[in-house]
DNA sequence: CGGATTTGACCCGCGC
DNA sequence: GCGCGGGTCAAATCCG
């Protein structure tokens, strides 16, 4: 990434989207001041493809292309009025932000919402399934050799040669207005890492799903420009189920982050529900939200459904 | 005491 | 080839 883009990105968070992939959605719902705004964007996002095939989830299990979830998205994505709680979902593809960082070429001459501009789901899986063997291969090497002493500490050095493009599976930013850095979302997270974000007094985290075998990641930073956004990156699947849904999940026992975790399928990115509920964090435990769902509809709602829950104005407008 | 966090070192990809 | 910056490792430290 160039300098000039990178200071656009922390200047404006939507230049993540325009410029860098190309691909956004932007979540204007829920907001505090208005609450109204329930049934406005997110109703028509996913009234742009039908949500009982396309939920999120498929999206990232790669059963829909970005392309697709961008167009939904952006029919809620081009007002850019009320700043006060914007939630910005953004399938990374990295090798779009790769272009990006080229220079001017790709990334910010075109049209940020040309939709060939995008690049479908199964190629970012094929990314990912490398990723997957590449990093097991470096997980492994420790184990597999059987070194000790000096060699042990020259492991590093004595890394397999063989040069393998390094892939990252695909990635999905959330922008989140909020005093905590590292939300709640229902799974459990070791920091493994922290960095100097250039150009920005503030660091980014680094989280690692702490589930065996899991390797979903997190970046955590925050908007320098403005410091009360979060910027949640997550990266990879979840394979196994969300932690809070297998605590145990009492209606009015789970917070609502960790409800609408429960409620969906584990390698959804629990944040995205997350923003759909209204934030305030003192939701009343007998309010619709939770009388709506019982513990079997947690679990298995599809997603359609659930939004119907969470989303009064969506189920109205599926079936006036 | 075990798990989580911190933090400096290191690796890697990329641009010049 | 070199330097830079993002990402990761792992020993040290913290903390419940």
């Amino acid at each position: 990434m160039s300098e000039e883009k990178k200071d656009l990105y922390h200047q404006d968070p939507f230049f993540y989207n325009q410029h860098e992939i190309n691909q956004s959605s932007l979540f204007p719902f829920f907001n505090d001041n208005n609450p109204s705004v329930y049934n406005h964007p997110v109703t028509q996002t996913l009234q742009g493809f039908d949500p009982s095939f396309m939920t999120f989830t498929d999206c990232l299990h790669g059963s829909m292309d970005y392309n697709t979830l961008s167009r939904a998205f952006d029919m809620s994505c081009n007002s850019p009025s009320g700043h006060q709680n914007h939630h910005l979902i953004t399938p990374i593809d990295t090798n779009l932000k790769k272009q990006a960082a080229m220079g001017d070429s790709a990334g910010t001459s075109e049209n940020p919402s040309t939709p060939n501009s995008s690049v479908s789901a199964s190629s970012s899986n094929e990314a990912a399934g490398e990723e997957e063997s590449d990093k097991s291969k470096k997980d492994k090497q420790p184990q597999g050799c059987e070194e000790d002493g000096d060699e042990a500490k020259s492991k590093k050095a004595n890394k397999p040669k063989k040069k393998e493009k390094r892939q990252r599976e695909p990635r999905f930013a959330f922008l989140t207005k909020s005093e905590i850095d590292h939300l709640e979302d229902g799974y459990r997270w070791r920091k493994y890492g922290q960095k100097a974000v250039k150009n920005s007094p503030y660091p980014r985290s680094y989280y690692r799903c702490t589930s065996q075998k899991c390797t979903v990641k997190k970046r955590v930073e925050r908007n320098f420009q403005d410091p009360s956004i979060v910027i949640t990156t997550y990266e990879g699947q979840h394979n196994h189920q969300c932690p809070a849904t297998l605590r145990g999940n009492a209606a009015g026992m789970l917070s609502p982050s960790l409800l609408a975790c429960a409620s969906i399928r584990p390698s959804f990115p629990q944040q995205l529900l997350t923003q759909f509920l209204p934030t305030n964090n003192q939701v009343d435990p007998n309010s619709m939200f939770y009388r709506n769902l019982s513990a079997q509809q947690q679990l298995q709602l599809p997603d359609y459904g659930l939004l119907q829950d969470l989303v009064p104005s969506f189920s109205n407008r599926q079936k006036p």
